[in-house]
DNA sequence: CTTGTCAAAGGGGCTT
DNA sequence: AAGCCCCTTTGACAAG
């Protein structure tokens, strides 16, 4: 093939058909009455006049992969391409992003550039793509963290609503009993008690003055619920304490009342601590394992 | 003058 | 070693 001459819009028309681009292009780049190889009044990115040829006739022995051939059209600056050689490079690209050496020297030859160019335009229109790509994914993950966020601040703020309902309830629960137990006044502890454990028997004495003043008996089914709500590993923090360490001493008491038995002897009272949450049969009985546990030292 | 975009070059790493 | 790719930088150019 040495010596042929290859007129661009021919070239081009056998590379359009090969890459199923022909119809698509055969608007302005064949445009009725423009010769091959000839010139059109292209247009830049901006609208000026870039009056180039579209396409140089090319020798093929002229093609190569030898970069350093000279480029007699173009002088030795930075030029853009033209419009329509931007435009095929784009459909090319859209076919197939990566480059093989046969494809690449028949763009050169149809566009009149050399194969380096259309080589590196093929980088540079890879990295904006990467970019473009990455701006997409940050826009996607964005979205997703937005509306994640969103739910979780909405969760927040529904935990913190009932938070203090609970706390609200609890405290009007409590003052309405004190107002009906006012003249119930324990005088000492019971005297299975006094042979508790030092540190527990300050405990007990500490809660016996506050509890005392409450009915024993709602108090602990308002515990129960709290405790029927949380983990019975936390429950002894947070909002629930106070009503815990009441209820600690009013359930001990209450124990203490139907049989002495059970917790006057501190074995005993450590026995209770191998109930299980699950054994619905232990009742409050659990509860006061839970309770006197924690007041151990 | 500054800024943004694009074509191109240079360098390093990888594959054949 | 050659060729390719990716990344970064450079230079030209246009717009604001």
């Amino acid at each position: 093939m040495v010596g042929k001459r290859h007129h661009g819009s021919s070239n081009m028309a056998v590379l359009l058909q090969s890459q199923g681009m022909y119809k698509e292009f055969s608007g302005p780049l064949f445009a009725p009455g423009t010769p091959s190889g000839g010139s059109l009044d292209l247009k830049d990115g901006h609208g000026n006049s870039l009056e180039r040829p579209l396409f140089r006739p090319v020798e093929l022995d002229e093609i190569g992969d030898d970069d350093s051939g000279e480029y007699p059209h173009q002088p030795d600056k930075k030029r853009r391409l033209t419009t329509c050689q931007v435009q095929f490079l784009e459909k090319s690209f859209e076919l197939e992003n990566k480059l093989e050496p046969e494809r690449k020297l028949q763009i050169a030859k149809v566009l009149g550039l050399k194969p380096r160019q259309i080589a590196v335009w093929f980088q540079n229109r890879r990295a904006r793509w990467k970019t473009k790509q990455i701006e997409k994914d940050y826009e996607s993950l964005k979205s997703s963290y937005d509306a994640l966020k969103m739910d979780h601040d909405s969760l927040v703020k529904e935990k913190e609503d009932l938070k203090a309902e609970v706390l609200s309830l609890t405290k009007r629960l409590l003052k309405e009993e004190n107002g009906s137990l006012e003249s119930f006044e324990p005088k000492r502890l019971p005297d299975n008690l006094q042979n508790l454990d030092s540190t527990l028997a300050f405990e007990v004495k500490k809660l016996h003055g506050q509890t005392m003043l409450c009915k024993q008996e709602d108090i602990s089914s308002a515990n129960s619920a709290i405790l029927d709500s949380e983990s019975p590993h936390h429950a002894h923090e947070g909002d629930c304490s106070m009503l815990m360490e009441l209820n600690s001493y009013s359930n001990a008491f209450r124990l203490h009342h139907s049989d002495h038995s059970q917790i006057g002897d501190v074995d005993d009272v450590k026995h209770c601590n191998f109930l299980s949450p699950e054994d619905t049969s232990c009742g409050s009985e659990f509860h006061v394992a839970e309770q006197v546990f924690w007041l151990w030292p």
